[in-house]
DNA sequence: ATGCCCACGACACGTGGA
């Protein structure tokens, strides 16, 4: 089973590219984040021609994230749980079965956080504390289970072109790294870690000052594994043509693909 | 030190992204 995310950056604009990279990496599960879809206006009929079923957790010119599957998707649960106030959305969750078991999957568009001196900051921290307690109670299902998304975390200093350059952004903020490692250190394992030591290889490049031209990424977009689906993990890599190509998005997608 | 680029909503440029 091949499960992937891809940040889109707008389905709208990218449909193309999203397509193209479908037919030729033809993954079982793609998360996607930033829709920027309404139910409304999701592109249904061109994903399900794909062979994909679809869920969808959408929201007006900002956020929205889906999962598209071409395995039945059953139990699907829409937003994260701890802030009924929250509006963003941000979280969506199904499980689909897998050989004699099942897999549990989770598309997150985890918030930016900047600039940091503002409630967006808090906000970000508030939301991982969320996760991490709803991810410690997905846990305790003791079943296979991807937390995939662009988490909005570059991990380490080997994760990012340059870390002075980003220093005092949310992105590297220790707080922000201390929250991801809270989560990891529940039992998960980032599949992108557990495949590859090698520093510098990215998944997002901003679109300004060059910086896909010049190689100058950050590492954001993560798939954490439970215990019971890093015991099935066969691979793990990005796919950073469709960066390169038409209409691109600022990230690239990552995929993990688990034996079942 | 700042903006660079892109998408959205809806027509002019402000907001948000990372």
């Amino acid at each position: 089973m091949k499960i992937a995310t891809f940040n889109v950056n707008s389905l709208k604009v990218r449909m193309e590219n999203l397509k193209v990279w479908l037919k030729e990496a033809d993954p079982d599960v793609v998360c996607l984040q930033e829709t920027k879809s309404t139910d409304e206006t999701f592109p249904r009929a061109e994903l399900e021609d794909l062979g994909y079923n679809l869920a969808i957790h959408g929201q007006k010119t900002y956020n929205g994230v889906a999962l598209i599957s071409k395995h039945p998707m059953e139990d699907i649960r829409i937003g994260l749980p701890g802030d009924d106030s929250d509006e963003q959305a941000r979280y969506i969750e199904a499980v689909i079965p897998a050989g004699d078991t099942v897999l549990r999957v989770a598309s997150i568009y985890l918030p930016n956080g900047n600039p940091v001196d503002t409630e967006k900051f808090p906000y970000k921290l508030r939301w991982m504390e969320r996760l991490k307690a709803h991810a410690a109670e997905l846990l305790t299902y003791e079943e296979p289970l991807v937390l995939a998304g662009d988490y909005n975390v570059i991990p380490t200093a080997d994760d990012v072109y340059d870390e002075k350059a980003w220093e005092g952004d949310a992105l590297t903020q220790p707080q922000s790294r201390a929250a991801l490692r809270e989560i990891i250190n529940l039992g998960f394992t980032d599949a992108f870690r557990a495949c590859h030591n090698e520093p510098h290889r990215y998944t997002f490049w901003d679109y300004q000052a060059g910086r896909w031209q010049k190689g100058q990424g950050i590492r954001i977009d993560h798939l954490l594994l439970s215990p019971q689906a890093a015991d099935r993990l066969t691979g793990c890599d990005i796919d950073i043509d469709p960066r390169g190509r038409e209409k691109p998005s600022d990230h690239t997608p990552i995929w993990a693909k688990l034996a079942f």
